[in-house]
DNA sequence: GCGTCGATTTCGATA
DNA sequence: TATCGAAGTCGACGC
């Protein structure tokens, strides 16, 4: 990995056409080839950067001044002048153990699928990813007397995931075999609006307590 | 801007739970107070990071050692092992003019707003940005034989889109001074999914060549 | 302030 | 390898 910090005129003609006038920044070259320039707000997202595979050609000048061609796969360039090296610095950082995340849509679908249940008493799952014309949905399963009903889960539910639900039950209300077919929209969190949107299209919303299915999951509690 | 080389280990509580294990990294501490850690893969998205506003205390040990607690305005925590440092600097970098951008789907709308023609023959614009109770649709043009026709314009048309579109000709359909209103999804690149709910919506898809069209916006092309 | 929507989204899983 | 959906999405603009 090398930091660079200096002076520099950036443009970038790619999927689109960028250009960034001359100021003091970052320059960060990883060691899979990816550049990006950063300057001194903003969290994580680079002002520019090109995404690895991609080659970078240096053509230096007097006084450290240089240009930096990268070129992309696509053919994407990304033209670095720079100006003014206050700071060059190389490291070696090896090979990186990888993040470790919990707590993501698919474990919600995980437990929600283990314990249909909670969705419904009397409730059990004919399976995860049911497929349609138009994508999987995530749950199908059958209440007490055996209706069918699709589950869309979302971490968060937003008017994006009722409007998926919705194409989702209008194509399986068309199959002859599953109709009628009731919807149910689980979330950790459901945005008002989008509740109002289910309710309008006549979608059951739940409110799914991740924690609590969590505990029911952990193994220690199991006693078959 | 701080640029800190070191060996760390990091544990992120907040929207998800994550941990990583020590290894050798990029720590980088903006102006704006934000952290982020990078490895020496992926182009430019770290690890872990924390997003301004938040506020970072040091809890220092012998050798450099150090504890980094980084706390965000939603409580959220990043914790930062640091065992063995081996580059630590600052520097000043001042105000960035900012990123200019040519390309984004904006200047594809006043392209196309320009040239209706290139959508169909005979085709003109009535106005951009059309206002609509639930949202302004793209642009609402006629076709020669005066028909209203809604123009929803995209860089890379995906089912979001189609529903988007769908939801104005619903309503615009209601407008007896505008029905029947006909549907154009238009995009650099059209989705499968896409093409398959536009077309069972009857809506018509519509590639479209930035590159022509921005030839068509040529000054030196115009002979008017 | 929240809600909506675009993004050189990036990233990961799956067919 | 394309495709599709999620993301600790982020960030900008409108109300």
């Amino acid at each position: 990995m090398r930091l660079v910090i200096a002076d520099c005129q950036v443009d970038y003609i790619g999927r689109l056409t960028a250009h960034l006038p001359t100021a003091t920044r970052l320059i960060l070259v990883k060691a899979d080839g990816s550049v990006s320039i950063h300057n001194d707000d903003r969290a994580y997202k680079p002002l520019n950067w090109m995404s690895p595979p991609c080659k970078l050609s240096e053509a230096p000048f007097e006084d450290g001044a240089a240009t930096w061609t990268v070129t992309g796969k696509d053919g994407g360039q990304l033209v670095i002048s720079i100006s003014n090296v206050l700071h060059d610095s190389s490291h070696e950082l090896g090979v990186d153990p990888g993040l470790q995340k919990d707590g993501v849509e698919a474990h919600l679908q995980e437990l929600l699928a283990e314990h249909p249940e909670t969705l419904g008493e009397g409730w059990t799952l004919v399976r995860r990813e049911y497929p349609t014309a138009i994508g999987p949905v995530d749950l199908l399963c059958r209440d007490a007397s055996g209706g069918a009903i699709a589950v869309e889960i979302k971490r968060r539910g937003e008017i994006d995931g009722v409007e998926q639900l919705t194409r989702y039950l209008e194509l399986m209300n068309r199959d002859p075999l599953l109709a009628p077919v009731r919807g149910v929209f689980a979330a950790q969190e459901i945005k008002p609006q989008a509740k109002v949107l289910a309710g309008d299209r006549g979608i059951t919303c739940i409110t799914v307590d991740y924690d609590a299915l969590r505990g029911m999951d952990d193994p220690s509690l199991r006693l078959f």
